[in-house]
DNA sequence: CCGATTTGACCCCC
DNA sequence: GGGGGTCAAATCGG
């Protein structure tokens, strides 16, 4: 069966407006703002109109080291070696694509060699599959500025964009998601996983359980699930933060397929520690 | 067996 | 014509 072929959208050029913002740093991914591209036009199966060239739709651009966070449930379709370009392009989509006919897909470019490593994440069509975009957590690594830990920082930054497009029911479901929980991870020398949590008092010690060996529950410092009420069907939205998919736990922070280790250990071909 | 990923091929835009 | 985005068969893994 042929896929929905896309229809052409009229452009609108996201991608130049948010570059330039060079939102690097932030983990947060910088949904569409308030009035962007819902309402697209269901795909029409004219044979060869899926093709299109990313220009000619509607796209945004987040720089992230965390390129899989970003509280949605994507699909890999495709990679490709572009030219000039170190890295491979990683091609995902939704994973309701099918089953909700939503058109969202992001691409995922490593931008650097740094350590950590910046994404370019390029989203293209806003996700109408009703699984809500789940405020993500700002997740930066700062380098050891002493000593030699690395320190994860969740929920440092001051805006997120993606709150925009909730609706007033929705924004005050992710009351809790939006209260900035901050925590630090940093490893000491002696490979010991280190947290201080500044949770808002209520917060539960989510740290302690991302340095728990189980570590079942995601941290709170990451985004919750929304709460069932507001999922159309959704509940396997969930498995978005399955820790392994994320590579959390009691030894190493994994994220966006990138270990954080701590300065001795030999990051070489296999992140051994 | 089924869903996800890989990967070469196809096709469109620049 | 080349580069880049997508498709889809093959493969993998649970």
């Amino acid at each position: 069966m042929a896929s929905p072929r896309l229809k052409r959208e009229q452009s609108f050029d996201f991608e130049e407006a948010i570059s330039a913002q060079e939102a690097v740093g932030s983990a947060s991914a910088s949904y569409s703002p308030s009035g962007g591209a819902f309402g697209i036009s269901p795909p029409e199966s004219s044979p060869r109109d899926g093709r299109k060239r990313r220009k000619d739709r509607t796209s945004w651009v987040n720089h992230t080291f965390t390129p899989h966070f970003d509280g949605h449930l994507w699909r890999k379709y495709g990679q490709k070696n572009i030219k000039d370009s170190a890295f491979p392009r990683l091609y995902y989509r939704c994973s309701y694509r099918d089953d909700r006919q939503c058109l969202a897909s992001k691409l995922v470019q490593q931008e650097n060699d740094d350590d950590p490593p910046t994404f370019k994440v390029t989203y293209t069509y806003e996700h109408t599959c009703n699984s809500m975009p789940v405020p993500t957590p700002d997740v930066v690594a700062e380098p050891p500025a002493t000593g030699d830990a690395y320190l994860l920082r969740f929920g440092s930054a001051a805006g997120h964009g993606d709150t925009q497009q909730m609706d007033q029911r929705e924004r005050q479901q992710h009351h809790t998601a939006v209260r900035r929980p901050f925590v630090m991870l940093s490893f000491d020398s002696n490979r010991n996983l280190h947290e201080q949590p500044a949770f808002p008092s209520d917060q539960p010690a989510a740290a302690a359980a991302a340095a728990s060996p189980s570590f079942t529950p995601p941290p709170r410092a990451l985004p919750p699930p929304p709460p069932p009420s507001t999922m159309n069907g959704g509940d396997d939205l969930f498995s978005t933060w399955d820790p392994f998919r994320y590579g959390l736990n009691d030894d190493h922070a994994q994220i966006g397929g990138h270990i954080y280790l701590p300065d001795n250990c030999n990051v070489g071909d296999d992140n051994y520690c």
